[in-house]
DNA sequence: AAAGGTATGTTATAGTGTATCGTTCGCGTG
DNA sequence: CACGCGAACGATACACTATAACATACCTTT
């Protein structure tokens, strides 16, 4: 498991967006055959959305861009589809933030860890099984038993610390 | 550096808060005084109320009781005084509540771990610097730069799992 | 077609957090 | 002491985030 596995935790600029977004849905189709979930026109509609979007994306934010696609749409429609997402594992909701980004590698029980650039607002997920070990060795150690983690770091990612430091 | 050199990291349940309610205030007092800082009467109050819940807080709570101090009170007066709190590392504010509770160490510059159980309410604070050294790493490995951590940790603290086997 | 579950629509409201502006307080300086 | 300055506080209004509750539509199984 972890998928640091040759694709570089920040996508450069130039990144074929379109395609991540493809493989990013037809990754939840799969998901959803296997598992006999619906992925409906509307939720869909919403993770298609959140990845248009390569930063975490508010729940209102969301509820504009579908409201433009299917005329007015109320808040909990969009809360339903986002809990469907999130609940599994296809998309992320970033506590820090109140937004919610397309999990690269979708799939039930993950929790990944997220670099969030405080200058870009790009939030970059990791998935570091050393990491995850030596978190939960301290949490067991503590007598405690882990059942969802949230592991969030705000600072500067790569191409933005090279900006700050080229001033 | 790190605190759980003798005492537990989730305290039990006989123990005397007001000590540690006690401890907390003239921690903040001290910081306040070394870093010419004002801890005024409200920030005081606000600074024991959050001890008086030996849970994280909400804001609005915060408020109510609050209010029975001092009369009618409105939402910025709570987080302004939340806002220095938090600033100076008197306070931590638990994100996936949308919560406040009292650090056991405070200090500038530190961002706690934290563990929270999701049957009782209680949330630990956890310090351990080998776990903070492995994320670190992880994260430094990916190009990125940190600079605030977020790290909570949701599940059953050692009592409820306890309680939970009995059944 | 009837029944029952899942998904969505709709309205209202709860919960959390800020912008803004005016006033007061503490403190150093002329 | 009066003045001026910045920090802290009061007060009103508002923005943003999320959910409760109930009605309707859809889809599947029998």
């Amino acid at each position: 498991m972890g998928f640091d596995d040759g694709e570089p935790v920040f996508a450069d600029k130039g990144h074929d967006h379109a395609q991540c977004k493809a493989r990013a849905i037809s990754g939840a189709e799969a998901i959803c055959l296997s598992l006999d979930l619906r992925l409906t026109d509307l939720r869909r509609q919403v993770l298609e959305i959140i990845w248009s979007s390569h930063k975490p994306i508010g729940a209102y934010d969301i509820l504009e861009s579908l409201s433009a696609q299917r005329g007015r749409v109320a808040p909990p429609t969009v809360y339903r589809a986002l809990d469907f997402l999130v609940s599994h594992g296809i998309v992320h909701r970033i506590e820090t933030l109140n937004a919610f980004v397309g999990c690269r590698e979708p799939g039930p029980d993950h929790d990944g860890q997220f670099l969030i650039c405080s200058d870009c607002g790009v939030a970059a997920e990791l998935n570091d099984p050393q990491m995850m070990a030596a978190v939960v060795r301290s949490i067991r150690h503590a007598g405690f038993q882990p059942v969802r983690q949230t592991i969030e770091v705000s600072g500067l990612c790569p191409e933005c610390l090279e900006q700050s430091r080229g001033e």
